[in-house]
DNA sequence: TTGTACGCGTTATCAT
DNA sequence: ATGATAACGCGTACAA
């Protein structure tokens, strides 16, 4: 109930509090003597330490935000845990919310982490955020590192993975599995990262002299309902489509769907690459051929970069990109 | 860089710093004028407001700490997202901390929330912790809500789940099928859910006359390859077994694995129920039939029970039970 | 509405 | 060499 304070160790201690705070950090010159009647004191007492006046005096903190859409997607749960591990061993502790989307709850969010004086944040925008929003974020100055949806504005610092190396990946190993009407399925429209996933299909084709057909290309939510959808009716029209690139697992799993209702085999009568390599990849029948982007590794390494910038780093923004790979599994067939 | 502070807020405005803070929380008699005079200065400094400096002289805070042994878990995973959305709800703020099962990093964490003086935690402990750690956590008298797995301990607030209940539909469930040959799959050995799972399946078992064969009830850890292990054993000892009862989906999905290995069809030659209902469990062919538990409701109770606590209920504890339900997909065959 | 003591740890300055 | 003093960070709330 009552908190024991620093001075109140010092009284028992029979010092001032400035020397039972120079213990506590190993700081300044105390004598062993009575360094260790301190520490008989605090130990006595119970004392347990206030960070948030230490936080006040200091005008700094030990407190990290993670902004995410959504946490139950196992691609962001499997980064969260690797920026968690980063952050544990720094000593911070990591505040988490899901925008879900909303620009309103991402704004309140970072208007919550500035009230609460975080030292840094982590940051996988909303979809249509505003540009004012990232103005806004400069100007607070704030360590930020923004992850997985790559950013026009070059000011910030990300990490994430290389979505053009990885449909490339996913193109090449159709064409090498001879292939050549290969659709391009996923992703929303304005989104960034597919149109570098798409980048990356559509000049492995070019490279290979096939045209890309650009109605073999279509969009869709991020679910596997609405990927089952958009492949119905892709299908129906083109039927000489026998392969194609998702724009990620989920999408390919509605594809999948869509085949086996359409007495169609995956990896025997079609052939289809994901991306993401999330843990139901491997679960489902056949298993699904899909390009891994080490979450975890984002996770971590958004940690490490953040943790670097607090300390003071002021190196110009980096772009870390972490390099894809390719995941073989049965959804393409054998040679 | 410069913070600007209420004082600076209260100068520009010709007022005190009181009448600052009383405006900012529409607190006290403030004239309209002077009101107004201050939302403007507010606003033309772009003053952001401390809570660090409120929370020092509130003795107080909004920070709610998250203990998990695994994000990554899409169970817990749902579950913080139905937390998180409580928590944002109350405009708390949520610290996310994964322990990995290791006592020491939950000590760790529950010390730094102690020092950064959060204002209530919800908890799903260690498997092996200490009865030393709840006795210190209730000495410091913090509301804590204990999440998902059981405690002996009745002096803290739980939510979870029926396990005993949801066994028992799954048990039931299986016998109505007419299977008579039932294995229980998965949980650790001193695992209070685990019991408590093992209980509902084997009185249902009993209320048909039918003896529990403990040979048929084996442990796993929490993963898909050690619940395709240890099933394997199983079955080859045993091929008079027809169904089985498993701990968690994730063991039930290593043991689909198995049972394909074996060229057995689940579904068709076999019948198996998971409990948890992930995510996965709708994904994989055939579909899992499962038990679901809510997870993202239980993050929501809990969330909404810790915030009366914060509030100041001081009722005795409470153990909010969550109903689980049967989900009948393709797993076990029809009738 | 205001003045101001207060919450508690920090650290530069001063004293022995 | 050791350690004490005290102003400070900034919002709060009571007495005036």
């Amino acid at each position: 109930m009552t908190t024991v304070t620093l001075a109140h160790v010092a009284d028992r201690a029979g010092v001032s509090t400035a020397t039972v705070s120079m213990v506590l950090h190993n700081r300044g010159r105390i004598s062993e003597a009575t360094r260790l009647r301190v520490l008989k004191s605090l130990d006595e007492l119970g004392y347990v330490y206030n960070q948030t006046a230490a936080n006040l005096r200091n005008r700094s903190s030990n407190q990290v935000g993670l902004l995410l859409h959504d946490i139950t997607n196992p691609f962001y749960a499997e980064m969260t845990a690797g920026l968690s591990q980063e952050m544990e061993h720094h000593d911070l502790l990591l505040f988490l919310a899901n925008s879900e989307e909303s620009g309103e709850r991402q704004q309140k969010f970072v208007d919550s982490l500035m009230r609460n004086n975080a030292c840094g944040m982590v940051l996988c925008a909303a979809k249509e955020t505003p540009p004012l929003f990232f103005e806004a974020l400069k100007r607070r100055n704030i360590p930020t590192i923004m992850v997985v949806r790559p950013l026009d504005d070059v000011d910030f610092d990300f990490v994430g993975t290389d979505n053009f190396l990885g449909t490339q990946l996913a193109t090449q190993h159709l064409l090498s599995l001879g292939h050549r009407h290969i659709a391009f399925i996923g992703g929303s429209e304005n989104s960034v990262s597919r149109a570098q996933r798409m980048g990356g299909y559509s000049s492995k084709l070019l490279e290979h002299h096939i045209q890309p057909n650009s109605n073999w290309v279509v969009a869709s939510l991020a679910s596997q309902s609405d990927g089952a959808r958009v492949a119905e009716a892709l299908f129906e029209r083109y039927p000489e489509i026998t392969a194609a690139v998702c724009y990620q697992d989920i999408v390919a799993l509605g594809v999948m769907q869509t085949l086996r209702k359409m007495g169609c085999v995956p990896g025997k009568d079609f052939a289809l690459i994901g991306f993401d390599d999330i843990t139901e990849a491997s679960l489902v029948t056949p298993g699904l051929t899909t390009v891994s982007v080490a979450s975890k590794e984002i996770g971590r390494q958004a940690g490490e970069l953040l943790f670097s910038r607090i300390q003071g780093n002021d190196e110009p923004p980096k772009r870390i990109i972490l390099p894809p790979a390719l995941i073989v599994r049965e959804s393409c067939g054998f040679r």
